[in-house]
DNA sequence: TCTGGGGTCCTAGGACCC
DNA sequence: TCTGGGGTCCTAGGACCC
């Protein structure tokens, strides 16, 4: 049985947030971003796109189109809060809703939809209800699959409602420049370009032939974006965030250099960055990754894997710079950064020398002595430090 | 014109174990 | 003495998305 799975999308939202901040500059050019070295536009205001302003434009260049353009720094605080009220809203017609970015969610509608006949008029009125509510502006994409919700709403912009189903796939994204194919990015349209590839649908047509050119490019992701275009997919509404993956922090110096106390200063600043985003997200790392970016835009990655996972700043940021002073300390640096990586929960952790300690004690009446201690643990406060797990094991 | 910062996932080679 | 694959982990690089 398909179900009727919706995306909703917030229509420039940085600059909706900023509009609703400060109601004078609706209707006007606008755009957010740093505007020091290095500043690009994160988002900017229709009026701003008439210009030839876009979203990841140097803004040095979004000034030059544009000389009355709005410069608002990024205010994510604000914008997180009016995030929330945007998800809040979205759960009073379901709780399956997934949430796929700070502007944007997928869901589950089939139940909320089974006694509906204008489904067009529905989603009309949530458009109108959203915006009296929370002054927010949505597209909504509707089909059986995530897929197709995603691309229906990036169909039509702004407020715009696109229902794809099967049968008009060919008819609706058909059209559409392979770059527009969600997964094909910068690298991989050309290169799909250069065999014939120029639309949605020459992959259609294409990957009804399974043609091995096509899969080379594509790789792996070849035969999931086969299944997309065919109306097949991924249709589950993941309603629990899941577990992070990776902490990082990195940072565009302000000049390019190779001065080792400058390095070393900003990559303390991004340790104790990711330190605390650790310790607050209750996390231990594995594994701690640098990057470096050099004069030409390349970065370099160096990462190492810890004996002990760790959180603190004084561990993390030891290893940073025996990473950077191993391999890095004649080049000229741009940008530097300090990612967390394999992170896993303390309470694991303790789980894992729980067993450990068990194996050198008796072992007949572990299980029970691990519930026991699992109990424990669960009764403690949930924030542990890495250096509490560590007391622990001596 | 001059290119951010937050992430996830994939690929591929080498080490190591069985 | 010289040889096999399979599986897993580590590391580096890169593509993509918002």
């Amino acid at each position: 049985m398909s179900k009727v799975i919706v995306h909703i999308d917030l229509n420039a939202f940085f600059v909706r947030c900023e509009e609703i901040k400060d109601p004078s500059i609706i209707g006007k050019p606008v755009a957010v971003g740093h505007d020091g070295r290095a500043g690009i536009v994160s988002t900017c205001s229709y009026k701003a796109r008439e210009y030839g302003v876009r979203s990841g434009m140097p803004m040095s260049k979004a000034k030059d189109l544009c000389r009355d353009l709005l410069i608002k720094p990024v205010d994510f605080h604000f914008y997180h809060m009016l995030s929330s009220e945007f998800v809040s809203f979205v759960r009073n017609y379901t709780k399956l809703v997934e949430i796929a970015s700070i502007d944007e969610v997928f869901a589950d509608f089939t139940e909320v939809l089974k006694d509906v006949n204008d489904v067009v008029g529905y989603f009309k009125e949530f458009q109108k209800k959203l915006f009296e509510t929370t002054k927010l502006k949505c597209s909504i994409g509707i089909g059986v699959t995530k897929f197709l919700a995603k691309m229906g709403s990036d169909y039509q912009k702004p407020m715009g409602l696109t229902i794809i189903r099967k049968k008009d796939i060919s008819k609706i994204l058909g059209p559409l420049p392979i770059r527009d194919l969600f997964g094909v990015g910068k690298k991989t349209a050309p290169r799909l370009e250069s065999i014939g590839i120029k639309t949605i649908q020459d992959f259609i047509n294409r990957s009804e032939i399974d043609d091995e050119e096509t899969k080379n490019i594509l790789g792996k992701s070849y035969y999931l974006l086969k299944d997309w275009v065919h109306g097949l997919g991924d249709d589950t509404i993941i309603t629990v965030p899941e577990d992070l993956k990776s902490i990082g922090n990195s940072t565009t110096l302000f000049e390019d250099t190779d001065n080792i106390e400058v390095i070393k200063n900003a990559f303390k600043e991004l340790s104790k960055e990711v330190s605390s985003r650790a310790i607050g997200e209750r996390k231990l790392a594995n594994t701690i990754q640098i990057m470096v970016k050099d004069t030409h835009y390349k970065a370099h990655n160096k990462s190492t894997t810890l004996p002990n996972p760790t959180n603190e700043f004084s561990d993390i940021f030891n290893v940073v710079m025996k990473l950077y002073e191993k391999n890095y300390t004649v080049l000229m640096i741009r940008a530097v950064g300090v990612t967390l990586q394999k992170l896993i929960d303390p309470i694991d952790m303790s789980i894992q020398m729980t067993l450990f300690d068990y194996e050198e004690h008796e072992k007949e009446s572990s299980t029970k002595l691990l519930i026991n201690e699992l109990n424990r643990n669960l009764k403690k406060p949930l924030l542990i430090r890495a250096s509490e797990v560590k007391r622990k094991k001596k």
